[in-house]
DNA sequence: CCTCTATTTGGCTATTTTGCCTAATAGGCA
DNA sequence: TGCCTATTAGGCAAAATAGCCAAATAGAGG
């Protein structure tokens, strides 16, 4: 591995882990249909305000969500909607082990 | 979120988190051209084999490659092509906050 | 059966991530 | 201006992850 492709596989790797927790990819999925604060979204996962904060700060750090402060609260939306097409991957891989455990 | 839910994100997690790893996401590109060994892998990347070797670990527990032993090797290759995806669009948002950054 | 090679496992430390609580900040609105 | 709501930041402890070394295991091949 040269030292470019060090630091190419490094930066997807920090796209990646910005998906890498159940709430985040829970976040994502509910900003795939439309945009939220950080109160709705605390309240649907069921955990601290600012746990929710900081995952959403990831979220948008790595690139993948849009921030918008509109009245009173600061609007989250899905900015790269092909990160749904690695929820469907995802889901294939999970149905796929599952047909494995299923035929043995 | 309901508890249905929790564990679904949670098994979604499981597989995101096996690829948010720099040295992952690097096996996971090699593996897409062709089958591998451990050996052959930790040439590559540079690391200790015994940690290629849990890497290799993470890939297969998420589903995501296939191990075969053969002669005197376990050869290692990908068994779900669809991650490839996950890479296009990784890359995708990448490029997306590159620009981002160029039009400031 | 013995040896040798390839891989995995266990143990350990260092680092990173998570999540809560409390406090700070930002800005809308009376 | 002053209050009130929404969000973020800082600090801390618990848990998870990464990587090395040394030891164990598997099994091919003489």
């Amino acid at each position: 591995m040269t030292q470019e492709e060090k630091i190419r596989y490094e930066e997807m790797a920090k796209v990646s882990k910005a998906l890498a927790h159940p709430s985040r990819l829970f976040i994502i999925h509910k900003l795939a249909e439309q945009e939220y604060c950080v109160q709705d979204l605390t309240k649907m996962i069921g955990v601290d305000i600012s746990t929710v904060s900081k995952h959403l700060a990831i979220l948008h750090n790595a690139g993948i969500i849009a921030k918008e402060k509109r009245g009173n609260c600061i609007y989250y939306s899905l900015l790269t909607k092909c990160v749904l097409n690695i929820f469907s991957c995802v889901i294939n891989v999970i149905e796929a082990n599952k047909e494995k455990i299923n035929r043995i």
